[in-house]
DNA sequence: TTGTAGGCGTTATCAT
DNA sequence: ATGATAACGCCTACAA
């Protein structure tokens, strides 16, 4: 089973067919082209076994039908949103590229220097603050450039997002509501957009509830599980440990649970939950985990529109989505008991 | 921000630094250079914003550097590979490019069409029966694919399998040493050997123990969430419903566990529980689930050294590589109650 | 070590 | 609608 010689060309086609190399590029372009020869053609494709170099094209053409996506790692998020552009863009007839970087800033850098010599036709990016710079280096370039998840502030591309700061304040309002006023908050790395919008969001609500804001409630939990235990073991340790806790990203929630199922604390009688993200477990776990839920499939579609316009106009200017998330109230927050210190 | 009239070549290179193409070419992969040349044409490189055309490279040279991975979804399972492998490839300069199925024939033929075109390097694939023929083809035109999760039985070909046979087995036996009997099984759709394996191993078990197999104890969940669910219905609504339970993946799970939120059966007092794969949430779940995990990171280990080599000698015999799954005892399986009826 | 020239498989531009 | 032919950007003999 050795790598046959070489793979039959057009050139071959054009041969056995006997007509020109022309006539098969634009039989295989779809053009139209004289019945006889399009069976010609066909015979001497099938015969062969023909298949058009996707890669000799793109150079010529200068479009390589490949788009990238990179994220720093595939959770469910992100594999959500992969998975379905992956299928959208097989449809158009384009390949996804996948980038993973872990977070760390020199390998994002490493993938956007890799990325430029691909001569991909488009890129999907979770921003992320290092990134900034080689990003617009990528832009400048010409390469189409969406970014999803966290926007670069001050940078000029196109994005889709959610509405963070309005969710988070949904989420903590219905806190408010259920009589809690020690409401602490695990948020992600700041240096993200959603990081900052959803802590914003979380102060807009106790401050327009009239509940001081004390830095004693926030604590960052870098996005990770571990991050979220650590960030519990803090908060819960406190002389007013909060009553309710509002967890920013699902991994996250991952920890503080870890933390909770440790201590032996229950929820909701001891702490209501609520947490950014839904994933397949939490309606199941007990008591079920209210949450806000980001619309991945809605994401995913703005993504590749945006895209396919943009690839239609690179002209284009700018621009940005918004859309909104949804609370989705399960078992894990109730009312604070009236007996609770207050 | 229009694109770019043209990106500088190897060209311009040259004639900014005043030396030959094939000198910036040998410089750009690496061999030795005169110093002075060197030099000028970092500085040209650098001037220019020069960035080498990997499709032109890939062209010329037969070797796209691109990696193909196509699965059915991207579940937990799968984009934990996914990632794993998108990392490791890029540490070796290989780009991987993704491809999903959603376990739709029409559509896998229309990928692995897609692909022949493409001219990948090489190719990762979660087996399915359907694509035993494509597939085929593919290889004879020389395109190392190696298969994952599932083998097509007969196929010539590389694989990485986890020994889904022994793992089932391990499994029951732990519900038999329980003193279970009545053990029922939600097992995926058979035309995937993963799926005949795992079932395979849960009879060999109750056989090994002298317990009868009936048909009433094994339900097809079809891998998926919804599948678990109606198993559920079914196994639970008989006259003797099993104590035990053993579900071959987790998103079965996910859908077996709504149906006993539903009904409110208590795990493992009312039914024990175990389940193939891990997933971040199960331990934390109540009770945490107990579950055969599936070594992740040495299947994407075994995935990526098998294709290097592969890559290295083509005309190597294939390889199949079998890895063990661990038994992760947690809180959803207990010993049988004695009064139960056996 | 360096330069010259031909070719990889396609598309695009011309006439025809 | 078709045919001949020049690119596309890079690699690689081969000769210097």
């Amino acid at each position: 089973m050795v790598r046959s010689a070489r793979q039959p060309t057009i050139v071959d086609v054009a041969r056995d067919a006997g007509v020109a190399i022309s006539t098969v590029s634009r039989y295989l372009n779809g053009v139209p082209t004289r019945r006889a020869n399009r069976e010609r053609i066909e015979i001497a494709i099938e015969q062969l076994g023909f298949r058009r170099n996707a890669m000799a094209a793109a150079m010529k053409s200068d479009r390589s039908h490949m788009i990238g996506i990179m994220a720093p790692v595939l959770d469910e998020f992100h594999s959500a949103v992969l998975e379905r552009l992956a299928t959208r863009l097989r449809q158009t007839g384009r390949v996804l590229v996948t980038y993973c970087h872990g977070g760390d800033t020199k390998v994002m850098h490493e993938i956007v220097d890799f990325i430029s010599t691909q001569r991909l036709d488009g890129l999907f990016i979770a921003g992320e603050a290092p990134l900034r710079d080689r990003t617009d280096d990528l832009i400048r370039r010409g390469t189409p450039v969406i970014f999803y998840n966290n926007e670069l502030r001050g940078l000029w591309a196109d994005r889709v997002l959610v509405d963070n700061r309005n969710a988070s304040r949904r989420a903590v309002n219905h806190l408010l509501d259920l009589d809690h006023t020690r409401i602490a908050i695990i948020h992600g790395s700041l240096d993200a957009s959603s990081a900052v919008d959803r802590l914003a969001g979380y102060r807009d609500a106790l401050e327009a509830a009239g509940v001081p804001v004390t830095s004693d409630y926030e604590r960052d939990g870098r996005w990770l599980p571990d991050g979220g235990y650590h960030a519990m073991e803090q908060l819960m340790s406190q002389s007013r440990p909060p009553t309710a806790l509002f967890v920013t990203n699902y991994r996250m929630t991952i920890g503080a649970l870890a933390w909770i199922k440790e201590r032996g604390l229950s929820v909701p009688d001891d702490l209501s939950l609520i947490c950014f993200d839904d994933i397949e477990a939490f309606p199941l776990m007990r008591p079920a985990i209210t949450v806000l839920s980001q619309p991945v499939e809605a994401i995913t579609n703005s993504l590749a529109e945006m895209l396919f316009s943009r690839l239609g106009d690179p002209s284009l200017p700018p621009r940005a989505m918004t859309l909104e998330c949804s609370l989705i109230l399960r078992d894990s927050t109730q009312k604070l008991s009236p007996d609770a210190e207050r």
